[in-house]
DNA sequence: CGTTATTCTCGTACGACGTACGAGAATAAC
DNA sequence: GTTATTCTCGTACGTCGTACGAGAATAACG
């Protein structure tokens, strides 16, 4: 995954967070693990979105104490890290590379895209996060292979993957709002009704236009794929 | 701007929101106004981020007690996406197009990126939000005047325009946090040594090899428009 | 002019949040 | 057995969004 944008970091240093070595044997045997906090923590988001996942109801989901889950990740925001690295476990990470680096950049693009629909908390995760963990940096490593034909130099490569990353979280963010809007209650058609109040107002023609013609209701998986594909194939390889 | 992607939905109505008319004239005149708070609100994001954004700041601002903010909006929600209009007010929506869509397209993307560089705070405000204010939907407007050449059907249009905003937002998102990442303190030099380990452990070539061969540090801007010609020059019209 | 209905302000208070602190329990090394 | 270490987690603090409702201001009505 690998993108960023937001203010609150987490100020902790990677190198201590993935890397460290862990237990030294000494004192009281963990009763709980951090892949077992991360996967309650996933399971939270998964069913209830990413506002029910707080301190106190993570613990809860693994039978701990609030406090001891602080053993494990030092603030919620490492646990935040943490649960997106957790699912990126489940891109893969050895699939076969055609060689064609543009069917192989689209395929990692759709690979993203299934993995948020699937954790539909992980678009808004991503948007303030910046991850680097062990899996987040196999799939990235995978990014990087199927690249590898373009001979683009390093930061070419990066910033194409944190670009096609963006570019997915972006359209299935979008995806999913879209499909909230049609669902939920009367909020729908109270959106609807006044859009075409203001359509009406006589000062927006191009939207009054777009109303009168709306075209087909589009399919989601059509579109998404119609602008990857474009997305890629519009790229230069220098 | 109109944009989404969250969970938490205001639950207001839009029409209620946005063409409410207001007072009948009976009771206490009001000692502030909408445009204040939410003037106040956007001056304290763009000096210390979104999370300073709390009801009681942004009413000490003012000078009002915290709970009189919600007569002027029912929740905090609803504040944010006050906000959100507020901004898009500075976008242009009479600006002179050129006639020729990819152009016109191109510039709005740029409009819109520059917004977001101003108020650092928007792509993450928008990534959870649906705005449809009046400076959001004349915004709107004028991006469907741009694509009025294309002869798209009006869902395609309004798809093409969510796009593109999504395209923008993250890639500003992801500007930002590298920006971020290059100024603060030791983070950016701890963030190096560790992918500096990962690359040597010999399990990822590919990172090892970006990190030997960076190339030029890029430029935002150019690495922007870029990416946007692509985007743009690779939509196709129908 | 009162009287009344309305509309605003905002102090108080409640439940949730992240998490600092530290007392106690468990465990390994000596 | 002693000691150092590492864990668990109850309590508590400050902050958040905001429900509630008493009081102040204002306009319409008699």
């Amino acid at each position: 995954m690998t993108r960023g944008g937001g203010a609150g970091a987490s100020g902790v240093d990677p190198q201590q967070l993935w890397l460290n070595p862990g237990r030294t044997g000494r004192g009281r045997k963990p009763a709980f693990s951090r892949e077992e906090i991360t996967a309650a923590a996933v399971a939270l988001a998964d069913a209830e979105g990413l506002e029910a996942v707080t301190m106190r109801r993570v613990a809860a989901r693994v039978g701990a104490g609030a406090m001891s889950l602080y053993s494990y990740a030092p603030d919620k925001e490492t646990l935040l890290e943490l649960m997106v690295d957790h699912v990126s476990g489940e891109l893969p990470t050895d699939g076969r590379l055609t060689g064609d680096w543009r069917t192989d950049l689209k395929s990692v693009g759709r690979l993203q895209r299934d993995l948020m629909l699937r954790h539909r908390w992980l678009p808004a995760a991503l948007s303030a996060r910046r991850s680097l963990g062990p899996n987040t940096l196999a799939f990235l490593e995978y990014a990087l292979a199927a690249l590898r034909p373009t001979r683009l130099d390093g930061a070419a490569k990066l910033e194409v993957f944190s670009m096609l990353t963006g570019f997915v979280a972006g359209h299935v963010g979008y995806e999913i709002s879209q499909a909230a809007a049609a669902g939920s209650s009367g909020r729908a058609a109270a959106e609807a009704r006044y859009l075409a109040a203001v359509a009406a107002d006589g000062r927006h023609p191009g939207l009054a236009e777009v109303l009168a013609a709306p075209g087909r209701p589009p399919d989601p998986e059509a579109t998404f794929s119609r602008f990857l594909d474009r997305l890629v194939d519009g790229l230069d390889t220098g």
